[in-house]
DNA sequence: AATGAATGAGGTTTCATTCAT
DNA sequence: CATGAATGAAACCTCATTCAT
């Protein structure tokens, strides 16, 4: 499955098949429920993919596509400083996330096991970018004098990482315990993304240079 | 299912689910697979549990009293800085989730889906008790001057379940991330347990204080 | 299992298991089901009675012998006209059906399959029984020339007991059809054991004699 | 499940279905069985009806609608005596009722339980239907001064349905006391079918009528 | 290219029964 | 004598997939 060659109908079945896995989970779906909500007939799923499995794997190569495409864009554009392009970086993964909340939700549920699947490839990959951007950075800073000479980056990754896709996966509990069960979806949505701005910069901050 | 009323065959079993949920998934286990594990008969599961989803809320009772008993003890015992309080509540956390890994990651996975089913329920009931104890010592520690006045809780702990839950479900990407393939599981736990611990800390720290 | 020999326990199965397989058939019951409304532990049924489906002769046998006990009397010891014994009869017969309703349901049931099996036998002897006793009395009625010649006994019993058993297998529906649903049960019950002996005894005398 | 849209493997299902319930009970037969009977694969079932009771449901659909046709016709063609038009309807239901001795057998069995299930429903309908139409040629026979003023229809109707029943569920018993085993399942038919023929229009005509 | 029909495999659960005590 | 624990067999159903058209 070439990435990027979706038909209507592919993507269709795509965009059915993320909400479901994000809610019940992979195993949790069945094709048929996937049919059912893409509007689409049961064995097309068969036809355009070849399996379940793979449509997981077609879905994980499209989304991985649209998801890593700017980063280095925004590392490369901005001139400023080490911590600024950092805060950028931090913004621009909250928003992603949180756009692609159910992918997002899928991806906690499946990095879960060590196997070695094209999905945990995928998922390593997209890491391994990810870190790299920001270590190319983080090093900047430290060349620079700016920040500290010892920083665990993948620990700092795991910490923005497990924070945002806990908040994206646990939010129904958050708003509970945080009383705002009056706001609407997009307002939360809008509470989350400044509180996460606002908080990651922090810790990373923090983490990365001396400053209080 | 009465809590601490299992049997040796009863614990048999909840073990052997319990591994193969952190691998599988819920639905990605079959009955037959916790069978074989736990080394008893088929019917053995509905015999004692009624059936594959009256198990996982046994599990998650029966784990979740084990989880929840000596929290309060530490924050009563300790009649040090809240500081120190809360750094040994982080430890402790730190420290069961590591004890628990396979119990963590079907909490990770389950927590996803905000249904209202029994598990749902005792997970939230598990969060709001933490949340709690740690608001109890954060108060305190307002109170007395020494914690700043704003301090959005429920953010701060879904920064360290994010943190600690992300760590444990995908150690494996930190490991070859990080280089640390050579350690034994052993070694390694050790290594993830100070390195959180120390992280952990000094976020807490930045975020409760205004020290540096 | 000899009969007449079964003690209280025993009787508590029979009992449970009478209406269980009256109400839900047979199969439809399962030896939970029985266990649970006898309040008697799950392992007393194989152990009383070796198995289900002995434990289903054990109540025909048990059921049979106490219905087939007075008939013999009620004819030797009426001196009067045939058409009246026979008249006793049919009473006799109606009350015993409505007072085991349960039982006759199970009949109604268990009659349709014409396997070998110890419980068509057992209702072959009562059928043979019955039918004997009433031939005798009707030979009688013959010889004396107050019945007619050709009569066909077994349709004339085929119509007594498809009409009386039908009317407690389907009161339900004649309730419901005859507007008696503000009837008590036993109100009810004794509406149609009234209707059942008139209507009866007229068909019995139009067959049987050449009277209006 | 729209009656008269079934196609062919769908009729073989149900036709195995209905000899099997008919002989073994609903319960006693499992989906494995009909199957086999079938020829077909054990999933069709599920399939094309869903689950086991809803094939019995559509079974009941299918089967009442057949049988429910020609009923009508039947009263308002004939012209003549009322009488003749209830000796004419007392020979279409013991036709139907020996053609489809099957599902008779069934719906014995079923009609037992005064459930709210969609069978019982269907059988209550029949039952009502039957009654109206038969309700109505009385009536006319009342009107005409034929009939007797007061008749208990309901408890006629249950004689008629009875004796046949009985007739057709024990078969077996009535051939062995009427010593006609020589007789081939055909001619055994006949016989029954014009036995019944002549005692239910006495019956009826003695219940109707003040003639002998 | 697309699909309705069909299916083998495997899912969970319930069953009647037995066994050790 | 009685029973709690255990079990093999079979129940019903759903699954992902395929095939003929």
């Amino acid at each position: 499955m070439e990435t990027g060659k979706m038909n209507e109908k592919q993507i269709q079945i795509v965009d059915a098949a993320e909400h479901l896995f994000a809610e019940k989970g992979f195993h949790g779906t069945s094709v048929r429920d996937i049919a059912e909500k893409a509007q689409v007939n049961l064995a097309m799923i068969s036809y355009y993919f070849g399996s379940k499995d793979q449509l997981l794997e077609a879905m994980f190569e499209y989304k991985s596509n649209l998801m890593a495409t700017q980063l280095e864009v925004l590392v490369h554009q901005s001139n400023s400083e080490p911590l600024e392009i950092i805060y950028s970086l931090i913004e621009h993964y909250i928003d992603k996330v949180l756009q692609q909340q159910p992918f997002h939700k899928i991806m906690v549920r499946e990095q879960v096991v060590p196997s070695t699947s094209r999905v945990q490839e995928l998922i390593l990959g997209m890491r391994k970018r990810n870190l790299e951007i920001i270590h190319r950075v983080v090093t900047k800073g430290q060349v620079e004098g700016r920040f500290k000479k010892e920083i665990d980056f993948p620990l700092l990754m795991t910490t923005m990482f497990g924070a945002v896709n806990n908040m994206v996966t646990t939010q129904y509990y958050y708003r509970a315990l945080s009383n705002l069960e009056h706001l609407s979806d997009e307002e939360f949505k809008q509470v989350i993304r400044e509180k996460l701005y606002k908080h990651l910069k922090e810790i990373f901050k923090s983490t990365l240079t001396n400053e209080a």
